[in-house]
DNA sequence: GCCGTTTTCGGCCCGACTGTTTTCAGTCG
């Protein structure tokens, strides 16, 4: 996996350089799509053949060999001493793309952004052909955002903010798309389509969060919202709702994918419609067009050219899990340890989501500032038993979130543990061990019988930590034999395991639970968030236990 | 560079916006 990762981000950097080079543009995004193609290849390709990775032919296979062996390829090599590393993270910088940064290198030796910033406003690049007045201040204004910002943010804070702009507006029709709408779980921008006069521009342009006005047109504008966050909004025609759903939905490489299959079949598809010649084919749906085109709908998140475009044709793509499949939610928390909320409101929040079943998952004493003991625990247990006469449609499990300590112990001894409908165990502390100690207390947790779910298993914090190094091929292949389940934290800061990684472990036989991690009840809702990434991973109902009814569910859990 | 129910060669998505342009290049999604 790490292998994967490694080569594609090099064949990322070459394809960069080779731009750069005013290299062939197809070639270009040859390589782009290869390493895309390689960096989530469930399959290590240190082992298998790289050449069964899509998009990868006998050239970047060679490269790819190379790399593998020394770190590096010649072609590589050749393209680091010809452009400096600076003048590549000049294309970083809003609007500035290759054609103009290596002219600014060559014609100007500026190899970094701090050099560009000191050659505008000393005024080195005034009068220079093709860079105006308007231009430098716009180069400035993104070195400035990419310093200070330059950042993602997770998806909990764009739907938010999605749904305040589309509750600010009136419109006939209004939604989101982009990568929102694709549930990726980090977002650059934000993308709304509306049906609408075109006075919603100038609505739009007016509203307090705008804090910049990046681009005004008639059919989009671009803002700057008061947190950072672009927002494009495009006004479309109602008769091509969904031809512009599906084109700004993305991503762009399954756009690219389905544009050249109607081009082969002598139609062509824009925002507008599929056509043939003038005729309007298909516009109003997406699922009109998908299935013009002869293929299966494919929901969002699936649509990363990673496949499902050819298993959509063959009418092979699997039907993904959906929020409406969940019966329960395994990892929840009350105001016994850290939740906001008391068990009796909690459950019945959990109740009133229709479930069949719901965990309380409360921390457990060695996460000492939740000051767990043992009484405290039997006697929620108690608790436990006397709400569920109140809920006679919905088992009311009663849990706990263990802690793996370094050495992949947990709290409390096996005949504890056996009183439990079930663990969760998850990294609380410890993060930077050596990547061959991690995966040693990962094992070692889900070689433990009474532990249920790994919870999120990478403990990263999206913009806060980073994930722990570990080796999960070897830990997915001991939690497929231990019937041990990853867990899908649905927060959307952590969204955690990443989809990559859903997918390698589902590639190994490991089965999902898809939880809230709750500590108060709006967090319930939360759930939507891990859904869409199980779609990306093309999960299905049969890999998430907490689809499943209850009496397969604890079989699972062996209690 | 890759790829093949039109092809092993000749294709490879398409439109909007900006800024600097007398008709278009660069960038973005």
């Amino acid at each position: 996996m790490r292998a994967n990762e490694e080569a594609a981000s090099a064949l990322q950097e070459y394809a960069e350089l080779f731009a750069l080079c005013g290299g062939d543009a197809f070639r270009v995004r040859s390589y782009q799509k290869a390493a895309k193609a390689i960096a989530g290849f469930p399959e290590d390709i240190s082992v298998v053949d790289v050449r069964s990775v899509p998009g990868v032919g006998e050239a970047i296979a060679k490269k790819m060999e190379e790399f593998l062996q020394r770190g590096s390829f010649r072609q590589l090599d050749d393209l680091r001493g010809r452009v400096p590393e600076g003048v590549r993270a000049l294309t970083k910088v809003p609007t500035l793309g290759p054609k103009t940064a290596i002219m600014l290198f060559e014609d100007y030796g500026i190899d970094s952004t701090a050099a560009l910033r000191e050659a505008i406003t000393s005024g080195r690049l005034d009068g220079v052909k093709g860079l105006g007045p308007k231009t430098l201040a716009n180069l400035l204004k993104g070195i400035d955002q990419l310093e200070q910002s330059g950042r993602r943010v997770h998806v909990g804070v764009a739907m938010s903010l999605a749904e305040q702009v589309m509750a600010s507006l009136e419109a006939e029709r209004i939604a989101y798309a982009g990568s929102l709408r694709r549930m990726k779980d980090t977002i650059g921008d934000i993308d709304i389509l509306a049906v609408a006069p075109e006075s919603i521009m100038t609505a739009f342009r007016a509203q307090p969060y705008v804090a910049e006005i990046i681009a005004a047109g008639d059919k989009k504008t671009s803002i700057r919202t008061t947190s950072g966050i672009q927002v494009d909004l495009r006004v479309v025609p109602a008769e091509s709702w969904g031809a512009a759903m599906q084109y700004f939905t993305g991503s762009k490489e399954h756009n690219v994918a389905i544009r050249e299959m109607a081009v082969k079949k002598g139609w062509k598809l824009s925002e507008y419609g599929l056509f043939e010649g003038e005729r309007v084919i298909a516009a109003a749906s997406e699922e009109d067009i998908y299935a013009a085109l002869g293929m299966q709908y494919v929901p969002p998140p699936m649509r990363e050219d990673g496949g499902e475009v050819k298993a959509a044709l063959r009418g092979e793509l699997p039907e993904p899990v959906e929020l409406g499949d969940l019966k329960g939610d395994l990892h929840t928390h009350t105001n016994l340890t850290d939740g906001i909320a008391s068990l009796e409101d909690m459950v019945a929040a959990g109740h009133a989501r229709g479930y069949a079943y719901y965990a309380v998952t409360d921390h457990a004493p060695d996460l000492a500032m939740q000051r767990m003991t043992l009484d405290k625990a039997l006697e929620q247990r108690g608790q436990v038993a006397e709400l569920q006469r109140k809920y006679p449609d919905m088992r009311i499990l009663h849990g706990t979130e263990l802690n793996i300590a370094p050495d992949g112990s947990v709290d409390w001894p096996g005949e504890v543990l056996a009183g439990f409908d079930v663990c969760v165990a998850s990294v609380h502390s410890h993060f930077g061990m050596s990547r061959d100690e991690m995966t040693r207390r990962f094992i070692a947790a889900c070689e433990n019988p009474y532990v249920d779910i790994i919870g999120h298993p990478t403990t990263r914090k999206i913009g806060k930590r980073p994930p722990v190094d570990a080796d999960w091929d070897a830990i997915f292949r001991v939690a497929a034999r231990t019937g041990t389940a990853m867990e899908i934290d649905s927060f959307p800061d952590r969204s955690d395991l990443p989809s990559d990684l859903v997918r390698l472990a589902k590639h190994h036989g490991v089965k999902f639970s898809i939880d809230s991690d709750s500590h108060a009840i709006p967090h319930l809702a939360n759930q939507r968030f891990g859904v869409g990434l199980a779609q990306r991973a093309w999960l299905t109902t049969d890999d998430v236990i907490n689809t499943w009814p209850l009496d397969r569910l604890l079989k699972f859990l062996g209690r």
